[in-house]
DNA sequence: CTCCAGGGTGTAACCGGTTTCAGAACGTGC
DNA sequence: GCACGTTCTGAAACCGGTTACACCCTGGAG
């Protein structure tokens, strides 16, 4: 290549990252070499030579929720954006999930890695930090890691608060375990934050309309099956995300319940499916979350301090279920 | 590391790699001292040295349609399973879309490219072929490169008889332009699929019943909402996609229209909203097309022959809405 | 005319692995 | 005791970029 041009590779080097130095003509020499050799850079030889890949990782639960790809996309438009490549590390079953991160062989060849959804484990936040690379936690946590996260516990209490305002006293949950495959801790935070808004409210806790099990539509809808089942329903469901909203929605369908007539229900997340069923739900920015975090990401890599996480608030979003 | 085990590089490269000569007791001293130090292998390296890099890519319009996500989870499921790692370009508009082929110098990190959805320029196909990048397309075609793709046009005469045999003679069509930016294809074959089948049963062609528009459920919300506006709307609606069946249906609804009373609709792909909203619908095996694809690439990148693509048959599936 | 400044280019070391090939260490047969 | 074969290990070249540094060349000042 760098023969075909009459140059030598230091002044191909120059040409390609655009340094000046370099005289107009040798220039466009070398563009006409590169021309017609075909020539592309191995961006291999170039990662290994700058230390850096220009490349960020993703660990995600791409298959468990729709919420998550909602994410993901933010992530990919500011990465795209800023000239980084994507690499996705989809975490399928709680064992991929082990492998994925006590495999950290694979996580050395991105700059910085983004973990959405998925707590970490103490062991695998020390192997993080021992490898210096840059990590940002989007919808999870773990201190002292930087993190993109909402108030679960205030948009449990915003769902409540949303259902007293329609009149229902006697309100059902139907949520994820706290103790779950994954670790997922907000089914557990929104529930919290609805209960205490009950208990302000002057509603006692009432664990008999509780309802938890793994996170699924069809699990959720056998969970309502059997809430809204018996003569003591509740008059109002809050699912603790819109998947499992969707659940109890069918699950009133097969009993021939109408919605909101005979419950009412309400979700969390808006997803795009919350929009097409109609479904009352908490919105809660998950594309901008993915965006935010990896802003904060590149920073991050950039050796900056990383901008203020600005997210838009949680709302309700009122439809045709409540 | 290698001075700090007491062995020379090469030998530890070669416990690396379980190369079997090594001396148990050297291995040892070596797995050790990797411990110690929390020693990770540069990919890098690696893969500038050996001229692989174990990861393939993909090319898809991750923003457009949900039935892109759905095929992508059946690529990260192969690829993980085989070991390799997996690079997301996300094509999100047109202009993306031509620089993401345009700058080929990212597409050297990775071993194979799968094209997802997304038709190929000749001079595209030709750059890949001088970089000699294995390609497999996707629910999109360029001989003579390697494809997967369904029969739409058949998938679309299966629509057509679902509807005839319900007693439709006047059926509408939704779908997405012949010419669109994507340069996507699938809408026009399923509609000349779709013709055809009424041809065959003595059922003239009615342009008039025929709406194309950009891809979207909104969009096609709105072209359904012309469609079925006047006194001589059709008894059914085809629409090209399941992402535009649900905007027809919105359309229904808010023309105060019952389906199937009013208007059947039938959809085409089978995403998980389908089934959400008992939406009748031909369904194809979109996860499946992901794996079979990636299985593919993985063959061509070992150098084998390929397996025999093999995709579950299209198949109506019958819900609530015909 | 000589000297110096400084822009433009080439040489070579370096990044961290893999792999070839040579050679060390040890055991065996005569 | 020596030649030889095996088994294991190390030195060094190589992958293809980036970059510090040396050097050449030109123009302007003295």
């Amino acid at each position: 290549m760098a023969r075909h041009a009459g140059v030598s590779v230091a002044t191909v080097s120059r040409v390609l990252n655009d340094i000046p130095v370099v005289r107009p003509q040798v220039r466009d020499r070398v563009h006409a070499a590169i021309g017609e050799l075909g020539y592309r850079p191995s961006s291999a030889a170039r990662s290994l030579s700058l230390g850096r890949s220009q490349a960020i990782g993703v660990v995600a639960p791409f298959f468990t929720t729709s919420s998550v790809v909602e994410r993901l996309r933010g992530v990919a438009d500011r990465a795209a954006e800023h000239g980084y490549d994507l690499m996705l590390f989809a975490v399928e079953t709680p064992e991929q999930r082990a492998g994925a991160f006590r495999d950290f062989a694979r996580l050395d060849r991105v700059d910085g890695l983004l973990v959405i959804s998925l707590p970490l484990m103490d062991d695998e936040a020390a192997a993080l930090r021992r490898d210096h690379l840059p990590v940002v936690m989007v919808d999870t946590a773990h201190a002292p890691l930087p993190q993109v996260v909402i108030d679960d516990m205030g948009g449990g209490a915003l769902a409540a608060e949303h259902l007293l305002e329609k009149g229902h006293r006697r309100i059902g949950f139907v949520g994820d375990l706290p103790a779950n495959a994954f670790g997922f801790r907000s089914s557990e935070e929104r529930r919290r934050g609805f209960c205490a808004a009950l208990e302000r409210a002057g509603i006692p806790p009432a664990p008999s309309l509780e309802r938890l099990g793994r996170h699924g539509r069809e699990e959720a809808r056998a969970l309502a099956a059997g809430l809204l089942a018996g003569d003591d329903r509740p008059t109002a469901v809050f699912a603790a995300s819109d998947t499992q909203a969707v659940g109890v929605l069918q699950a009133a369908a097969d009993l021939g319940l109408t919605v909101p007539g005979d419950v009412a229900v309400i979700g969390f997340d808006d997803i795009e499916t919350a929009a097409l069923v109609g479904l009352t739900t908490v919105r809660q920015p998950l594309r901008q979350s993915g965006a935010c975090g990896t802003d904060l990401l590149l920073a991050l890599i950039k050796g900056e301090a990383g901008p203020a996480v600005e997210l838009d608030p949680l709302a309700v979003v009122q439809r045709r279920t409540t």
